[in-house]
DNA sequence: TATGAATGAGGCTTCATTCAT
DNA sequence: CATGAATGAAGCCTCATTCAT
């Protein structure tokens, strides 16, 4: 289950074997978020971050052979942020628990870092990215918690699909919106997920349910 | 509520007073829809536009005072193209009727044009767009169908928010993966925004609603 | 005959429909000359043959796709003004005043332009390159020679190869040294090239050569 | 004639008083060969020198004080090799068997090292390097040698230079074109070499030469 | 007005070299 | 002494924009 290890644009150049590299490849990351948060895509580029991280640009392309792999690594630690604070949905006594920790998660994580949607989207609108960033576990995570909901769904990674979808979709609107009212927002979120989940399987072949909810 | 008429970016240098000009606008649009649905973010340049439009840079410049002069322009093209689709929804006889009709012009829209999402996200980060695009009349289509489908909620401005972000939520997703059964996605659409409104309302003073729907 | 048409490193990125664009394009290449003359392969970067040139930065890649292209077309050019020198030898009545002549604009070229060995070295060692410079017409030409002057040799090209390798052998390292006697260098090529000639039969089956000479 | 003692590029930072220091340096030096012939010069960095000579990039800078200065420590030790071998030479009963040996070694040397070459190319080209590279003792060799097939000759040097460049142009070239056959390439050389010396005799004040040969 | 040549700020990346550990 | 993390000058190239013709 291991992964490929054909040369990927995601790997660090180098794999940091003193502290201090250690540090510096987490100081680099950390100031490409904040560079993103703070100027946006316009300004994300390899010298304000290596400026910000207070590093040298050499410094940088020691431990990421490109920008693109910075940017990776960048998605790849929200990413992974994420999943962490999400995954504990599973160890919830119901799948209905499940799924509203797991908007729980999302709606903190959109509101804390409004800025990983947009990354995403670049990432997926360049070609050179495409497929370096590991969905999988994240992907079976949300596939687990619709089979726990709604076990009797045909295709559960429609419907986990079509659920973060939705769940992103809301949340990254609020963001966008300035939206600070947790409560109400994930309120609406899980409106429309249970929403969503209760209908979804009122049609025939279409449908991404095979029986009853 | 109405825009000051500052200085804008977004408007155009010369009024095309003469049928041709008119035509060199357009065309200059056309082709940056083309550049981009071609060749992604990462080629949409304005010589790229030009060459493909085939009229000179030079011209592209008498016609849009710089770049995100154009990008706004298209994006308002596609947005007033989706408008008038859309619009149709209020001819409907019911409400439900009408959310139909807009999630039905939603799903054709984004699997035809999956490009404008990009743009959009783009045009969010980039400072210098903010605010130039208009969004009110599109805002208040969405609302006035809230307003029919749910007449007692408190807040249709924000159930007609989310309701779009459902929505596009869902089709860019879909785009993304490639989907091309519509009738399948916009079965689970309607499950969402439907599912949405119908739960959105259960509670207190959170909820986007105030009494029964 | 004529050559594919891949896409070369070599091609100029946009013919030039203008005379000032012409204009332009002769004197970077002629700029890249003597930056090279100048400064040696150390100083030969595009930034100062732009300014030599006279032009911005971005002229210069309006026109060569990058460094690589500037390089082939100035060793392009400089081929082909000694191809032009050099290709009189053949109206020469005979074969030996043929190879005279072309031992003569060898050792003219060499002498005026001495930085031409080096860029042809560059090029042999970038694999970038490797391929995009014709020789082709210019091989033919010192084949020719060789089967007047030789007739009868087995393998012509072998022959020609060896001396245009001992012209510019020497010329080369009379050019380093600072020579500037004409006229003894060029007796010494001659020597060189006609006791080559002259003794390269005398032997079987290794020998360039299959009869008398 | 002698050289100046001035500080040089060239000079190692410290004197290897050890014999670890020693392999050190050798392995550094062997290292840069091989890096030289396996990626060429666009590879020949010090980095890339430090790690496959398995020392750290600071360590080469304990014992060189530049790349210049590994540089030309590599030109020295091939050069040393070739001399080792050609030295030889003189031990031959004529004169005649001596040049003859002197190819040969010429030819071996190319066939087996044809990076040398390149690497004196770049080294004539760097302002930095030249000089530092010490001739004198080879030059005295093949001086030593021409004096004994030509003993008449005015300029034993410049016939020696001339002789070098033949036979180097030669074997540069048959190496370029992989050419592998050696007792060919070696025939072709002694052609061109004992062709240049008898016929060079035959003008006046030009000849590189005072008497018969 | 149309053209397209020209501009140059600014982004990405490399690599020789230094220096704290 | 060895290490390798860090540095930053310098090179390559792009693309939004201007301006002479």
């Amino acid at each position: 289950m291991t992964h490929s290890s054909r040369p990927s644009i995601t790997r660090l150049r180098k794999t940091p074997s003193q502290a201090r590299a250690e540090e510096t490849v987490e100081s680099i990351i950390e100031a490409a978020a904040q560079v993103l948060e703070a100027e946006g895509l316009e300004g994300f580029n390899t010298n304000a971050i290596a400026r910000r991280a207070g590093v040298s640009i050499g410094s940088l392309y020691q431990y990421f052979p490109g920008k693109d792999a910075l940017t990776v690594a960048l998605i790849q630690r929200e990413t992974r942020r994420f999943y962490d604070d999400a995954a504990a949905a599973l160890t919830q006594r119901s799948g209905k628990a499940a799924l509203e920790y797991l908007i729980g998660a999302s709606v903190r994580q959109q509101l804390q870092r409004p800025m990983l949607a947009k990354l995403l989207d670049v990432q997926e609108s360049s070609p050179a990215l495409r497929g370096e960033v590991e969905k999988v576990e994240f992907d079976a995570l949300v596939v687990a918690i619709v089979r726990r909901v709604a076990p009797r769904f045909e295709h559960p990674e429609v419907a986990a699909a079509d659920l973060l979808a939705i769940v992103q979709g809301l949340t990254d609107a609020a963001g966008e919106r300035g939206e600070r009212d947790l409560e109400s927002l994930e309120h609406r979120v899980r409106a429309a997920a249970f929403g969503y989940l209760s209908r979804v399987a009122r049609r025939g072949k279409h449908s991404a349910r095979a029986g009853g909810m």
